[in-house]
DNA sequence: AGACAATATGCCACTGAGTGGCATTAGCTA
DNA sequence: TAGCTAATGCCACTCAGTGGCATATTGTCT
């Protein structure tokens, strides 16, 4: 925990992180629906209000290891210079702001990937997420290409394929491990799924159907 | 109303049909959020119960006219034989779909998008909505090009390069027409943005940073 | 036509997520 | 220590969505 921030600072973080913890672990036991807002509170010893100063929705806080990283990536993409190709600069920052994460984020990550692969609800959450995310990142985008337009399709379209691919790799490093893989469910290994997944876009476009 | 239906099915359509067609015009009224479902299921005199057998949420009945769209188009593709690139296929059955919608249907799809767009609730609902025809696109797609492998990372990404194509066009659509572009709100425009932001796919993935 | 089976509907009570208001507490500042 | 500010707790409330069961409506079979 950082100590150069203020108390009241440090204990409002921990709580939120409590809360995600707390969240991570209970709706993996029982199961995300079979577990209230009120249960979650209560085993965290915080008020409901206090919750939703925190987290929107319940479907946030079982995706705060997720939103850790995308925010990560954001910040990354707003600090780089950019130059050259579009597309393989914002898989780099996704796969720098992966490898910068802390280590026992990988975990946490992993239990929210299994978490949310066998919940619909949180699937549509974290769709809805991404693309929060793909707003805000072609939102930093513009003022660095010098595009005022802000309906310019193809930087919109750029978006979302980085976003594409990071959710398609995301989701095989999860089936990788999950049917025991080459690859194991480590940090390198959902860094090379993702790095897959985007090398894999310029084939994607060009599949036809007479070739398979 | 299609008189081959037996009489059961006729009524069924036509609640659902009314049931649309007065979420959409007292949502776009009062507001999606000022309107409550109780509201709705007095306006259609039916009960709150029929409403949920034939719609999963509140914003699902908002969004029906995009959704008879896009089973349309998840239809041709099912019907269709497929040759040659995958893409420019895929923008033909979004286009041949939307060519066949009724004329009426233009009219309640632009009342759709307005609705959408000025409702936070429904842009999110709208894009999970996308989503899930991606899955149901990629399953289509799978036994026409012999791909078993459920994990192909291409064609999940074509899947979604298709439907995020479409709603780029979708949006620019109507932000053209709010502008008062050349282009008017009709369906030849709709195809036309569908058409172009397809088209861009390409140009947006070698877009680069030092030549904007 | 009349009875029966199947299915859609209505009604009602209930859960649980999410919100607003206001009093209280805890950390910061002088 | 006193006082200011922001976070928290508590309580009551709205409303989306669900389950159960009785009722009505339609298709079918005799």
């Amino acid at each position: 925990m950082d100590r150069a921030l203020p108390l009241r600072e440090r204990k409002k973080l921990r709580t939120r992180r409590a809360l995600a913890d707390a969240a991570l672990r209970l709706f993996s036991e029982k199961g995300f629906d079979a577990v209230t807002l009120d249960e979650l509170v209560d085993a965290v010893e915080v008020s409901k209000r206090t919750f939703f100063r925190n987290y929107a929705s319940k479907e946030q806080v079982a995706l705060a290891a997720q939103a850790d990283l995308l925010d990560a990536f954001v910040a990354d993409v707003a600090r780089r210079k950019l130059h050259g190709p579009l597309l393989p600069a914002l898989r780099d920052s996704m796969t720098a702001a992966t490898r910068r994460m802390d280590d026992d984020w990988v975990e946490r990550f992993l239990r929210t990937r299994q978490l949310v692969v066998t919940t619909p609800a949180l699937i549509d959450y974290s769709i809805v997420e991404s693309m929060h995310v793909q707003r805000r990142l072609v939102r930093e985008l513009e003022p660095k290409l010098g595009i005022d337009r802000h309906e310019d399709v193809r930087l919109r379209l750029v978006g979302e394929f980085a976003i594409s691919a990071w959710r398609c790799g995301a989701k095989n490093w999860l089936a990788d491990q999950r049917e025991g893989e080459r690859r194991g469910g480590g940090r390198a290994a959902l860094i090379a799924s993702v790095e897959e997944a985007f090398d894999a876009i310029p084939e994607a476009l060009a599949m036809s159907a007479s070739a398979p």
